[in-house]
DNA sequence: AAATAATACTACGATAAAGTACTAATTATC
DNA sequence: GATAATTAGTACTTTATCGTAGTATTATTT
């Protein structure tokens, strides 16, 4: 149970602007400090600028910021933005169970399905401040 | 936030076993009850007897069953045999971060890492025999 | 012994995720 | 205005996951 490659980036890559938010960071910067491939941490960058996480400024002198403060960032925001597992909207059961629905719930379909208990309550409830505040060695 | 396909292969036919516990069950008879790839289904099973999880007997009128009763398997047990992503043993950082360990933890250290909290307490707490019970409908 | 029904093995194909290469567009500095 | 440093866009390559195909092996039934 883990987060994919690129959702560890984003959460790192954000983790990395809300504690160094005093100004910007191009991506060479981010590349040297984090050690993520280069290319794919460029695409990342303006996919989270598309997705309004992160603000863009272009040309030299350049780079990346926060949108919005980091306490009104949350794991589940990132997790969205990046792939489509975050919170599921649409309830499908976990396990697949065809017939597993709120009426006729699998085991795991109240802990992991509904929001606001176990991963769903940590996705929604954790915010990007919370996260960087706890590892401050990035 | 979920588990990949052949986890979910791996669960619901365990599950499937667990609940139909009196007789062999050949890959052609799970195929047509769970409606998985069979030629899938087939090197899924063969792992899952290389593993300890199930028994399979060969030859006409062969199939498969349990190894072990469904109370002594666990989710994470399942989680290990198919892929390498069940409770992790090195507790490496769900977030990458290199600094993370026991005594200086990520934020979701302990809610993802150490075992007996979240997940990992479902995953190691949570038998086949609960559930399948849960969802009598497969 | 032959036929049949099953698992086991090996190799290949399809698709998605991860990563790379190149070029265009933008903007501060000189 | 030229240059340099940056983001943006597009296409490609690589790697892992998912799925398929064909054949060999095993064991039961007749």
């Amino acid at each position: 149970m883990h987060f994919s490659k690129t959702s560890e980036y984003a959460i790192r890559v954000l983790s990395y602007l809300s504690v160094h938010n005093e100004s910007l960071h191009s991506v060479n910067t981010l590349h040297k400090e984090l050690d993520f491939p280069y290319k794919y941490l460029t695409k990342l960058m303006t996919g989270l600028t598309k997705k309004g996480l992160v603000i863009s400024n272009r040309g030299r002198e350049g780079g990346f910021s926060l949108a919005r403060d980091s306490k009104d960032i949350y794991l589940n925001d990132i997790l969205n933005a990046v792939e489509d597992s975050g919170v599921n909207e649409d309830e499908r059961c976990i396990l697949g169970f065809d017939k597993c629905d709120s009426t006729n719930p699998c085991m795991l379909h109240d802990k992991w399905i509904k929001p606001k208990t176990l991963i769903d309550d940590m996705l929604l409830n954790t915010t990007l401040a919370e996260l960087a505040r706890s590892n401050k060695k990035i």
